[in-house]
DNA sequence: ACAAATTTTTAGATTTGCCTAAAATTTAAT
DNA sequence: ATTAAATTTTAGGCAAATCTAAAAATTTGT
């Protein structure tokens, strides 16, 4: 495969700036500033810019001065690959080895830079091709396609509507703590029957059990939106 | 745990030469040699003396100019704690991903870098805490603890006896695979029928079956050495 | 024992990936 | 439109890990 020449000599630095490159690309469908992936990096804007200048002779992003960057065709596959990898991994480390799904992000972080087509796809088998990680964003596959689930925020849908939680928005571990702490999980049945004008907090039904959420957590939490309930 | 303070710190460089001294360390009873480990990792002489100075300010080798290297206390539980890594992961390729047993060693090189003791805990219990990897190299316990199986060299056996197949000393792939093509695995029953004067090489019976192999092959074979069959 | 060969170390350079400080460019504000 | 503010880039430096070439120490051979 003509794509592996490449993916083989990235360092583990260049694929972190990829996969950043690509998650704030996804956002606006702008190019992304140098200070945004400096920002989510935590490194320099300086940094940033050697960096995009030493993708940019590889072809993995456009690149000019001042005008902010995107992937190539190359740069975008290369990013979906390593995205494959990791939420693999972390379904992997819930499924198998009874990670929570707060725990999973920080080893997924390293396993993701693991080079072996054998490995990933034995895995992906090992697991059964599954096709949403742990917080519900979903996996490429083999060639880089997936497509995203229809799902809407929580916060979106209308009074006495629901759905299957699918997903969350926001997967920080402080996040996914505290949906574990009141026994929020993926494939519970939410229905909102309230919504409190004062500060937009929702009185919803979760599997049976009523329970007041604000708003904020229902800007996180993604549902199948398919029936009424 | 005090010795966390010191892993957590090292980069793959490190361990990957804290390992190389842990084997080189276990032939010899002595101090390794520059050139040695130069050798064995592939790199310059030069290279090794600069690296062997940050170990030793680390307090992993102990270290006299001119005089060779050998591991602290530190060190050994560092190098053993990344060999435990090693071959649970070359189990889990074999048990779990199918792989054959010459295609782990390049996969677990990379894998054994991964810093987390629940995900190495985790997955040592996944595998029901095995005690020999796919070579029929011992696992150290956490707590770097292992026994070494008692066996001999296929090529150290009197006529008339054997054993059981438990490990191979050279496990490069291309012996490995050899084993394969002549279905000699570990778990075999193997009991040496006639040692030929001339070049050494032995008329064994293998689970019933019989076959010559010569005493290169016999003498990188080892088998637990029990009872006269 | 002492010269020759080998091994090991030093010195100085290179690459990657990061930094700070200052300069260049773009964007925003009045 | 021009200045002020923010963003981005350049320039120069640093640490890790490597290299080559040359110097120092040790080992070996006779």
């Amino acid at each position: 495969m003509y794509f592996c020449v490449n993916k083989y000599l990235m360092t583990r630095s260049e694929e972190n700036y990829i996969k950043t490159i690509f998650h704030l690309g996804r956002k606006g469908t702008q190019e992304v500033a140098t200070n945004a992936i400096a920002e989510l990096m935590e490194t320099k804007p300086s940094s940033v810019t050697d960096m995009i200048k030493r993708l940019s002779e590889k072809d993995l992003v456009n690149y000019k001065r001042y005008q902010g960057v995107s992937l190539t065709a190359l740069g975008n596959k290369t990013a979906l690959g390593i995205i494959r990898k990791h939420r693999l991994w972390e379904v992997f480390l819930v499924e198998k080895l009874d990670f929570s799904w707060d725990e999973v992000h920080e080893v997924a972080e390293q396993l993701e830079h693991i080079k072996s087509d054998k490995l990933i796809d034995s895995l992906d088998r090992l697991l059964a091709f599954p096709k949403f990680d742990p917080h519900g964003d979903p996996i490429p596959d083999k060639n880089g396609g997936f497509k995203e689930r229809d799902r809407e925020l929580l916060s979106e849908v209308a009074i006495n509507t629901g759905g299957v939680c699918v997903g969350v928005k926001d997967s920080s571990a402080t996040f996914l703590k505290f949906l574990d702490k009141n026994g929020i999980a993926l494939g519970n049945q939410i229905k909102v029957m309230e919504i409190e004008e004062f500060d937009g907090s929702l009185n919803i039904e979760i599997d049976g059990r009523k329970m007041q959420i604000s708003h904020v957590i229902a800007s996180n939490l993604y549902i199948k939106a398919k029936d009424e309930i």
